[in-house]
DNA sequence: GCCAACGTTGGC
DNA sequence: GCCAACGTTGGC
């Protein structure tokens, strides 16, 4: 299974948003660049991503899962622009930084460090892992 | 609030 | 199809 990472800015949808959200979710709208709504095309019912705050925090908080695959993004004027749907399933229990994740080596080439403008990004099995060992695991919600 | 990096647009 | 201009994102 693929992973993922998902950016948002706090101030505008946060991670306490999402759980908000409860079992159904949320669509994942708003995205308006080809490589971030192909990454969305790729997810599969289940799999799970990382929520990251961009500008306030810039920290990765906590854990998401698909729910529903890529379908148009309803706030689109162009049905080209798609999205997922997706839940909030855990709490990291300490968020892990972009500091963070730039002192680790094992972190090196993730593309949360190397391309910070890529909203909806893949991410390794062996960076997922990385992460949550810096994060001393998850917690329930 | 600034600016670098990146993506998109549109004129040629 | 190239590339300059422009807009947006996001770290600092």
């Amino acid at each position: 299974m693929a992973c993922w990472l998902f950016k948002s800015e706090p101030d505008v949808f946060g991670f306490d948003d999402l759980i908000a959200k409860g079992a159904a979710g949320e669509q994942w709208d708003g995205v308006r660049n080809y490589q971030a709504r192909n990454n969305m095309r790729a997810m599969k019912v289940g799999e799970r991503g990382f929520f990251y705050h961009s500008n306030v925090g810039k920290e990765v908080v906590g854990i998401c899962e698909v729910v529903a695959e890529a379908h148009p993004d309803s706030t689109a004027e162009d049905p080209k622009w798609e999205c997922v749907d997706v839940k909030a399933v855990a709490r990291l229990v300490t968020p892990v930084t972009l500091d963070d994740a730039k002192a680790e080596p094992r972190l090196r080439d993730m593309v949360l460090v190397n391309n910070s403008r890529l909203s909806v990004q893949p991410v390794s099995d062996a960076e997922w892992d990385v992460i949550l060992e810096l994060a001393g695991g998850t917690r329930p919600l």
